[in-house]
DNA sequence: TTTATTCCCTATGGTTTTGCTAGGATTTAT
DNA sequence: ATAAATCCTAGCAAAACCATAGGGAATAAA
């Protein structure tokens, strides 16, 4: 029941490159810096993003990655479950029923599955990188420079 | 982000279990055949849930478990988190001070995974047994005898 | 045109967790 | 005694996780 680091390095980069919306493309090498993750780990994270289509990357010298919607268009949930899959803790049969679960009619558990997922879904959902950029700007007003040493 | 089989078989062998509260007590025996779980495996679960104090033992001959509280008394929560430890897909420092998180103060995915973990303890102490009880047994006032074959 | 910078793609390997299986000891009703 | 149960520990194969690594391709600046 853990999210794994592609969640939580993955939602740190993308709030940091939220900070440069509609500014220069900010490369993975920065990124990884300044939030203290493996170069080449982040990168595989960044390729997740982009085939979900949350960011876009220019190639080349001064390139690097930008947002591709505005901040608050993109939910904390977008993020996750393209890095993740599904944020269902249960995926069970018996809640999509073209896939058939034998026993759907007898099964109560089926229930609560239902609700743990779709309070999951609905909190992630709620919270768009926009609010994330604002708490962060506001908590950086502060002059502590300290790179980030937060594993999660 | 998966529960793993602990919480899920174990949720519904205390559920089985629930329907015999204040009756003789139910073998691990009985509970795996109609539930369709390894007995061995469920052996192991049994021992976490007694030892979380939800359910006790009868040793020997004509023995064998039963609740320890009312199914009322016992949320859903309270089962997951005997079984899988706690249910916050991400155990971040800095919502714990005294683990000291050195970053705590610029961080703000914190507030992020706290209400992801709120919204997943919510929801799971909010259902009871009782009701889960309740809602199996109005399932079964037909006449389907076969064996539950979901794998949740 | 050359060179440095940057993203792109794939493979590989160590570590940890999961999901059991297994053996044998202990307790109790008959 | 015997059978029916729980109790306790160990072990192990498969999967998932968390990177690391090598080399390639595109682009911009010198």
């Amino acid at each position: 029941m853990k999210l794994s680091t592609k969640g939580r390095y993955g939602l740190r980069a993308l709030i940091d490159l939220a900070q440069y919306y509609e500014s220069d493309p900010v490369s993975i090498t920065s990124i990884a810096a300044r939030q203290g993750i493996s170069e080449r780990y982040l990168e595989q994270l960044m390729a997740m993003l982009k085939k979900a289509g949350l960011i876009k990357s220019i190639r080349g010298a001064g390139g690097g990655y930008v947002l591709n919607k505005d901040p608050k268009d993109i939910s904390v949930g977008d993020v996750l479950r393209a890095l993740e899959g599904n944020l269902e803790p249960v995926e069970c049969g018996g809640l999509h029923p073209e896939e058939g679960c034998s026993s759907s009619g007898e099964c109560v558990t089926k229930y609560v599955w239902q609700r743990i997922n779709d309070s999951i879904n609905k909190t992630v959902d709620e919270i768009k990188l926009d609010q994330l950029v604002t708490e962060s700007r506001e908590m950086q007003g502060g002059n502590h420079n300290s790179p980030i040493k937060c594993n999660q």
